[in-house]
DNA sequence: GTTGAAAGAGGCGCAGC
DNA sequence: GCTGCGCCTCTTTCAAC
């Protein structure tokens, strides 16, 4: 070989998308099943995805089970405000999160700068539990609002790819046309 | 036999259990693997993930991507009123939500009776054209709302799930310890 | 339920184009 | 960059306990 063989780059063409694409759709695929998929014979299209991983692009692999089958039937979004928004208080509220397999998801959001959690149970007595013995408990915590979602619409874990081609960030910025 | 070796049964024992476990967490895992994670020989291990496929609680196995790796850096969670809470209005709505991939996640709420969505756009270009040109053009959408997530502290696929057993829904319900 | 063996398929690396 | 070959591990099935 002259340098590397496939040494990462941070420009991706449409094959690249191609397999970004399938791979969120499907986690087990085969290696030949997707070189079929993406139009590529399989070593080629074996080493574009070990190239892809190099570039750190995959998180993991992941089963979704189905929440209902499994009598989680409580989907909760709750509004938390701390006290003050020192950096420590966050911290600790952060911290204490980790632990508890309820908590789905966890973002720290403009405005009243609080957070906002997806939360899943499997009745009520099991989220009054989450919320008075656990969540109010925790140290700087002053204001909680709950919204229950009657239905999830949509759940999707695939994120939105553009059509044509993408420079990875770190890269120099150019225009991309997302779908 | 004498009558089904591995009826689907509504009751999941602890091995049961530590197998959605495994497979929450790493969809790639082989049988031989798991069958070792959970103390069990390749074979009926294998035969419990095939029985638990059966039952229907796996959705989807799916290749989680790095947002921030792929330039998606806006996070953002809009809550959307309609005028009129009619099943009409609420079909339409859901309906045009289907075809846009920058829609993660849709939540129909309990209270004002709208919707809360994530969407994940790279930049706050795509984000305006999203809601100017396409949110607030579907019939029926009346107020628009925008939070922004500053960061993004927790984001997890794996439902809770109970430590030692698990009754199925349309099995009579048992008290469980969930975790 | 469990173990063990056997066949078929796919991952993975290599040599050549 | 692509194709074709070959080893080797794993899945998957079938027998017997």
């Amino acid at each position: 070989m002259t340098s590397e063989t496939k040494l990462p780059t941070r420009r991706l063409d449409r094959t690249d998308i191609a397999i970004l694409r399938q791979l969120q759709d499907n986690a087990r695929i085969t290696n030949a099943e997707l070189a079929r998929a993406v139009n590529l014979s399989p070593t080629p299209c074996f080493n574009r995805v070990r190239a892809l991983e190099k570039l750190g692009l995959f998180r993991q692999h992941v089963t979704l089970l189905d929440a209902g089958a499994l009598g989680l039937r409580i989907n909760v979004f709750i509004q938390v405000s701390l006290e003050q928004q020192v950096e420590d208080a966050l911290r600790v509220f952060e911290k204490e999160i980790e632990d508890r397999p309820e908590v789905m998801e966890c973002y720290l959001m403009t405005g009243d700068a609080d957070y906002l959690l997806r939360v899943v149970v499997p009745d009520m007595q099991s989220l009054e539990h989450f919320i008075v013995q656990w969540l109010t408990k925790i140290p700087g915590v002053s204001n909680i609002r709950s919204s229950f979602a009657l239905k999830q619409v949509r759940y999707k874990t695939a994120l939105p790819l553009p059509t044509v081609g993408l420079t990875l960030p770190s890269g120099e910025e150019t225009p991309q046309e997302w779908t």
